[in-house]
DNA sequence: TGAAATGTTGGGGCG
DNA sequence: ACGCCCCAACATTTC
């Protein structure tokens, strides 16, 4: 009899607190494998960001199965079965995703498979929370974001421990190798993104480092400095927990053990974002192509390429909004304080569509998720459940002077106006002749004008949204 | 996890 | 001493 099992990583990509894993460390045998599936969503429709932490996730995951995983493409369904059949394999286990394209795929293959008369589990390795466990005391979904975390998460069962990574493992490769599924990774004509290797190290161990260094550091600091981009106060763990090199049970207990008061309360809140975030989605499975409140499908939106374009490169003529913007595309990330105030300058003071913003976010966010991603853009565009108030817009200037008051964020990112002195550096337009020629600048060559009046555009939005909200 | 407009208060200059 | 004005500082409301 054979105890081959097939362990199929997904967005787990660690061996630490993987009950998948653990369930298939009971076989003396076990086949990995990744399989890149076109017809899913998150494949189909990758960012480049995404696609290029992917492969180097790959890569390392591999190097810590003693190169023994198989990376395939192809059919989910199909490659499976195929596998069964081939290897004799009696078992498979893996780890849940909450796509809802993917919740419908998992079902179909889990009723296929049993009826090879083989063993399938899925296990929940991501969220601390399932979505389906969370109502209210009247059987709803929250729809919320405080009485969920507060009532339904916290005052629910506590999030299981986390797993530690099982010994004596044994994986092998098929023996017979369809090499029709091997996985073939299609590098693009314009690599912006490989820049990124200098920044971000793609372990499951990187990962865990990163984070025990943001608990030694910006972790005592975390309820203010986290406000304020130029500080090295967050954690920068998103991408390695969208991809599961680091396990949210980990980061919930490691914040836990180290974190002290408001600090480690707001750390917790973030995860339970994140929690809300997939919550939303299980229960609103369009979230990224349709707005929650109906009513803003009404709204009359600014369509306008250029306008658009300025926003994504940088371009805006709004040192802090252009700061943002070049982040995310020179690293990767983006500092949530800039997410909230580049969205807000989009969707409020551009008024186009969030819809635009989320594309973009979802193309160069090494972190980019469906569930976080679109949940966010909807919250700024007060769109969403438990949204952002429609009036309430960012204004880009005074944040810069609350959250860069000395400028060094917005001078890392903007060198062309790094020499502007401090009073000036927010407003460009502002400084006279003498000023920009001390800088060493021309406005409207090595920098732009801006691209709209804020106060004007701060009423256009204003009227918008108003007159949809009646 | 806003910003701007509007309202209120109180100190200081001044006749 | 007093009323008046100005205006900063803070509070409230409105979008």
């Amino acid at each position: 009899m054979s105890d081959k099992c097939i362990l199929w990583f997904r967005k787990d990509f660690r061996l630490d607190d993987n009950p998948a894993l653990l369930e298939a460390s009971k076989h003396t045998e076990i086949i990995p494998i990744f399989i890149f599936d076109r017809n899913l969503e998150e494949y189909n429709s990758i960012g480049e960001a995404s696609y290029w932490w992917l492969e180097n996730s790959l890569i390392s995951l591999n190097k810590d199965l003693n190169n023994k995983l198989s990376i395939l493409e192809g059919n989910s369904l199909e490659i499976i079965i195929n596998l069964i059949k081939e290897e004799k394999a009696k078992y498979i286990y893996w780890n849940r995703c909450y796509e809802p394209d993917r919740i419908d795929a998992d079902t179909l293959i889990k009723k296929e498979i049993r009826k090879l008369n083989v063993i399938t589990k899925s296990f929940n390795s991501s969220l601390l929370w399932e979505p389906w466990n969370i109502k209210n005391k009247s059987g709803n979904f929250y729809k919320v974001f405080t009485p969920f975390f507060k009532k339904g998460c916290l005052e629910s069962v506590e999030p299981r421990k986390p797993l530690n990574k099982p010994k004596n493992l044994f994986f092998l490769k098929p023996h017979k190798r369809n090499y029709n599924y091997q996985f073939k990774y299609q590098h693009k004509k314009h690599k912006w993104y490989l820049k990124f290797v200098k920044i971000w190290n793609i372990s499951e161990t990187a990962a865990r480092a990163k984070f025990d260094n943001f608990l030694n550091n910006g972790a005592r600091d975390y309820s203010e400095g986290r406000n304020f981009p130029y500080k090295n106060s967050v954690s920068k763990i998103s991408a390695y927990l969208h991809w599961g090199q680091i396990s949210p049970f980990r980061l919930w207990y490691e914040a836990k053990r180290k974190m002290l008061g408001k600090h480690l309360e707001i750390f917790l809140s973030e995860l339970g974002w994140r929690e809300f975030s997939y919550h939303l989605l299980y229960h609103y499975p369009n979230i990224n192509k349709q707005n929650l409140k109906r009513q803003f499908d009404k709204l009359d939106w600014n369509v306008d390429e250029q306008l658009l374009s300025k926003w994504k490169h940088g371009k805006t003529g709004f040192p802090i909004v252009d700061a943002g913007m070049r982040e995310l595309w020179e690293t990767g990330y983006m500092h949530n304080r800039l997410r909230m105030i580049t969205a807000s300058f989009l969707v409020k003071n551009l008024l186009i569509h969030w819809k635009e913003g989320e594309k973009w976010f979802w193309n160069c966010l090494l972190d980019a998720d469906l569930a976080n991603n679109s949940a966010s853009w909807q919250w700024v565009a007060g769109t969403g459940s438990d949204a952002a108030p429609f009036f309430r817009i960012f204004n880009p200037i005074t944040q810069a002077q609350k959250f860069d008051k000395d400028a060094l964020y917005i001078r890392k990112y903007i060198p062309e106006i790094a020499k502007l002195p401090n009073k000036l550096i927010f407003t460009p337009w502002l400084a006279d002749r003498k000023d920009l020629e001390d800088a060493n600048i021309t406005l409207g060559i090595d920098y732009p004008h801006p691209i709209i009046d804020y106060p004007e555009s701060r009423k256009r939005a204003l009227d918008a949204f108003k007159k949809i909200s009646n």
